[in-house]
DNA sequence: GATGAAACCTAGCCGGT
DNA sequence: ACCGGCTAGGTTTCATC
């Protein structure tokens, strides 16, 4: 799909406040209520708009803890991603390049809670040894910049 | 504020899909749309919902290569937040315990946009050095789970 | 704090340009 | 591909419990 400057201006208005009416999404980008609509509509159906979601607040629901944790493995490890989906602390995960095999985002309510994901993360199939890294403050997390 | 199991059903069902009616996400709680809705205005009040937004494809916008950076520094960088936010192609930044000071999420479109990235990670106060961790294939990236 | 109804507003579809 | 009007449905408010 191609992407032109209006729909730029229409994703980044929908990423500040998906809630507003396609009148004010049409003003900003210079468009009628109707057409907005229809890019809007364009957008997801060419998976550019994956889905409207809420952001929320992980202190709020006891997942104040972040760290990053290194997994070595031994084996190919792209069968355990089932397994890693099933922690509900896992955010992310990634296979990388580089010392490790995969990193993984985790968030959990207490450094205890910490320590139960890494033994959960030591049993995934493969895995030989964790190496983590907590983050003491965040700067700040955003989406990927509309460009 | 108090989260109760009807305020995570709504939450979940809104991390799922924020633009359904008040009237299926009471369906979903056990509650009314009018009571739906109160509990709704109410998380935003309080900051639990920090806002309502669409989750964008990254590849789609031509930011398909994903990396971390670990950032070594010779001095606090408390003051460098702003410096690392005014590089579009940093999506995340946190102060970590560790071996280096400051660990960088960035999405770029090609790998000659890594390296013009990183050189602009050189270029902040303090910074002496970055260990860069490239991404393969991601696994997954979903939002905190609501418990 | 929850409910149900009533007024207002918006989304979503239409044909026309 | 964009525009304007139409209609059903949803949001939002209010009185009530």
């Amino acid at each position: 799909m191609t992407i032109d400057d209006m729909d730029r201006k229409l994703l980044a208005a929908l990423q500040e406040d998906a809630g507003q009416s396609y009148a004010a999404l049409g003003e900003i980008a210079g468009l009628s209520a109707g057409s907005a609509h229809e890019r809007v509509r364009k957008l997801k159906a060419a998976g550019v708009i994956r889905r409207t979601t809420i952001e929320v607040d992980p202190a709020a629901l006891g997942r104040g803890v972040l760290a990053y944790v290194l997994l070595e493995a031994n084996a190919w490890m792209g069968d355990s991603r089932e397994a890693l989906l099933d922690i509900p602390a896992v955010d992310e995960a990634h296979i990388i390049a580089g010392p490790a095999s995969v990193l993984v985002k985790v968030r959990t309510t207490t450094t205890e809670d910490l320590q139960a994901t890494l033994r959960a993360l030591h049993a995934v199939d493969g895995v030989t040894s964790t190496q983590t890294v907590v983050v003491l403050e965040s700067f700040f997390e955003r989406q990927p910049a509309v460009v």
